[in-house]
DNA sequence: CATTTAATTTGTGTATACAAGATATAAATT
DNA sequence: AATTTATATCTTGTATACACAAATTAAATG
């Protein structure tokens, strides 16, 4: 399927957020980011209102766009509302997991294993977990619900990255997986839910911690 | 503040698809709009992008956009989530409402029993129910989760519309607002959540049997 | 020298023009 | 007559042009 430009753009510059080339707060000139990608402001402004209609970014009336800048209060609450939807997709895989997703629960679980023992590579422990978290949203198979803890997940990335060098947070986060895997396994979905809800919502506030002792990064933004 | 036209058409549009007058699966032509608003395409063209990244429609490249059309299957996906998020709204305002906010909710609530006596004006009780939601969302003193159900709740407005004329629902529904407010009242924050999540997927079912017993809606689209 | 106001510049918002893909129509071949 | 192919038309996607508001800088006055 060929896609529009406008599409292409987006999700390049969605890139660029989360991987922290656009930061928090940064000033985002469309006549920049048209010469930049070589088109016109026409598919750069489409991008952009995808991107503020999505979250990301925040567009002022006549004040152009800046990416989306989140202060410790809303994150706590994102967090929040990430660890009720974790939660309800474990609670739901706990009850509906397939033989087969079992086994690719297990299988990305061992991998993670792996890279949380190797410990000197955050980046591939930081994907593996995604992967392991994709799989428990898929196996409550609710389609509706994946895409919506997925999109949630994108717009906390920029801040995850933060975390990625966080001292003892690697095995940490593995010990809670283990936990989490066996109940849902056992299709005990309460405790599955219990599980991962604290599992996120520990990570949230680790974050504003994180936030509201670096005051610096709302402050340079531009 | 002064809004920019396509925000104003972007507002337009998503009443004509709530109240109907653009039902799912219509075909929307950016020349026709265009005319029918009196601006050229390009703000309309920006107000169907924003849509399309809500959810409320769904731009096919290079082949137009249509009020978006849901299943049944997917129907049942997104009351699930809208009774998690509602259940999480409910428990999070039994332990934080304010005696403020407590009073506002008994008034609305009062208001709604009126409302379901007279019976014969069952779009005032449809508009009541909405704000009789809207101070529990409010109560959870959670801004991103309340903006999150409400926009759950703006997507399916089209289909709950269906449900207004159903006989009998509107003293059910009103019983169990009844028991809901008693356990946020109470602060039971786990049987708000447990009623509420109830009260919601049930609408769900009901819609969703409603759907698959008219498939017609779906086929006269054009 | 500071502060307010006028002028310039920069960048967003909307309109129009053009290009390219998709759909509909009509002709031709089997 | 039916199916396929070629042509025409229509709609979307992108580029360019213009209008207007906001930010910035320069000038003027206290």
């Amino acid at each position: 399927m060929k896609k529009r430009r406008s599409e292409e753009l987006r999700d390049e510059i969605e890139e660029m957020i989360a991987f922290g080339k656009l930061p928090p707060g940064k000033h985002l000139d469309e006549t920049e980011l048209a010469e930049r990608f070589g088109v016109s402001r026409t598919p750069v402004r489409e991008a952009l209102n995808q991107l503020d209609t999505a979250g990301l970014i925040e567009i002022r009336p006549r004040r152009g766009a800046v990416v989306a800048e989140f202060g410790p209060q809303r994150l706590v609450e994102m967090f929040e509302v990430m660890a009720e939807l974790e939660g309800m997709c474990g609670r739901l895989a706990a009850r509906r997991l397939s033989p087969d997703e079992q086994r690719a629960l297990l299988a990305v679980h061992d991998r993670c294993k792996a890279a949380a023992q190797d410990g000197d590579d955050p980046d591939l422990y930081y994907q593996l977990n995604d992967e392991f978290h994709g799989a428990i949203y898929a196996g409550s198979h609710n389609e509706f619900l994946t895409e919506q803890v997925w999109n949630l997940r994108r717009r906390l990335r920029p801040y995850r990255r933060l975390q990625l060098r966080a001292r003892g947070r690697i095995p940490k986060s593995f010990e809670e997986h283990e936990a989490i895997v066996a109940a849902i396994l056992a299709g005990e979905g309460e405790k599955a839910n219990e599980l991962l809800r604290a599992h996120v919502i520990v990570q949230g506030q680790r974050f504003a911690d994180l936030m509201a002792s670096l005051p610096l990064l709302h402050a340079n933004a531009d």
